[in-house]
DNA sequence: ACCGCACATTGATCGAGATCAATCCGGCTT
DNA sequence: AAGCCGGATTGATCTCGATCAATGTGCGGT
């Protein structure tokens, strides 16, 4: 009963959402979850549109519901790099900070839960359990970013773009297929993103494709759906 | 007289450690620093002597007292790429980690406050201003990995080189000499540690930094001894 | 003072990936 | 169906940094 009083006070817009038992909000209380949940909305973005941009007054949180979001930083003179991606559950915006750091933009069509960045915090104060969420999201972050400075500083073209393609499977597995070995996913990046990502160019990431797909590594149909017969071989490729 | 007699507690070990107000240290109190000193012992390490190793058990924790320490992970081909550099008062080892994502190993002369595993984690869970600290530092440390992706995968070798004195000079400021723009330092790495941070050769580091030295943006004397005669000079050419 | 050794610099050449330049392809509009 | 347009692929050439190879330099030991 108590579970059902419980689950019954759990704000209608929460009721079915994608991502109500996971990320932050597995943490949190039907009360708690009532009173975030009073300051939020939910907004979709298409490919491209930025959700916050660097330099920018940080204002608000957001919770990444469906899609994939690319966080990046640009030297003055243009050149880009890729610095992380969101995938739904992930938290976006870095926590306590004055003004972004980063610029955020949808990489895909994306639906995300935003809410003020006091709301956030004061409920941060008030639930240690958030706040241990918080700290071993932000330690596996650690860990990804670290990840890829070996791939950026040590690996050649090829192991980059392999991966990279490694990542994503790993990230994206369990949201589609997996049959004994065989994964399937669709990109959430195009070329230029990859690129971005890599510290590659457009040019080098499709000959490094081309070179994957010839050798059996992967099959590509309509450039952004990808399957992976055997992941072990791709792993080997990564380096 | 109660700052007094809370000071007497500290216990004589930390008294007069060099970082005994910095780091995590500073938000213990002295009954809590108490039970840590019990089980900290202080190890003093040599040059390329490692204190952890990758895939190792993680036994313990420990906290930077003086001297540099590099963090590093190596593919299976020995290629290598440093990941980070820890300086006094940071504390060394992932929390929670069962095993060491990476290896760490002394790059100078170093002095560190080793504790177990479970003497630290355990006072985590009874201070949260120590679990706040941990996690504004593992934040700190997420924002520069980040900064470091930039700089690995969209800088040129003389940018990347420029950066890394830069942010050794900034790193160092206030523990060596900064006078009106001057700044003074000493590297606490050898070109090799350089280039395995930089992602660069040894002989291409070595040409940048002539490079620079020849530009007058930089004065070095006997390899490791630098002066920045302005460091805003140094800052445009990191990108 | 000399040697030896580790580290650093400098030079010559090579090659992976960038750059420049055509296509190519799939989805949309008209 | 034709045309267009953004993204992707493929090819030719160039360049930055890697690699290969000496040479230089400072320091500790004898």
């Amino acid at each position: 009963m108590d579970v059902q009083t419980a689950e019954a006070a759990v704000p209608a817009s929460c009721q079915n959402c994608l991502v109500r038992h996971q990320g932050i909000c597995a943490v949190l209380t039907a009360k708690e979850l009532g009173r975030l949940s009073g300051q939020s909305r939910h907004t979709f973005h298409a490919p491209g549109e930025p959700l916050a941009v660097e330099s920018d007054e940080a204002t608000c949180y957001a919770n990444v519901i469906d899609g994939v979001i690319k966080l990046s930083r640009v030297l003055q003179d243009g050149r880009q790099q890729l610095v992380g991606l969101q995938f739904p559950s992930d938290l976006m915006g870095r926590l306590y900070a004055e003004e972004n750091l980063l610029t955020a933009e949808a990489a895909s069509e994306v639906e995300v839960c935003r809410m003020p960045r006091a709301a956030l915090e004061r409920l941060v104060e008030s639930s240690a359990e958030l706040k241990q969420r918080l700290l071993d999201q932000s330690l596996a972050d650690l860990d990804q970013a670290r990840e890829w400075m070996v791939t950026l500083g040590r690996k050649t073209a090829a192991e980059r773009v392999a991966s990279l393609l490694l990542m994503i499977a790993e990230r994206t597995a369990g949201r589609d297929k997996v049959l004994k070995g065989r994964v399937i996913f669709d990109l959430p990046l195009v070329r230029a993103d990859m690129a971005d990502f890599l510290g590659l160019t457009i040019e080098t990431v499709s000959r490094q494709i081309s070179k994957l797909r010839n050798d059996g590594i992967v099959e590509i149909t309509s450039h952004r759906h990808v399957e992976v017969p055997d992941i072990e071989r791709l792993r080997r490729r990564a380096g």
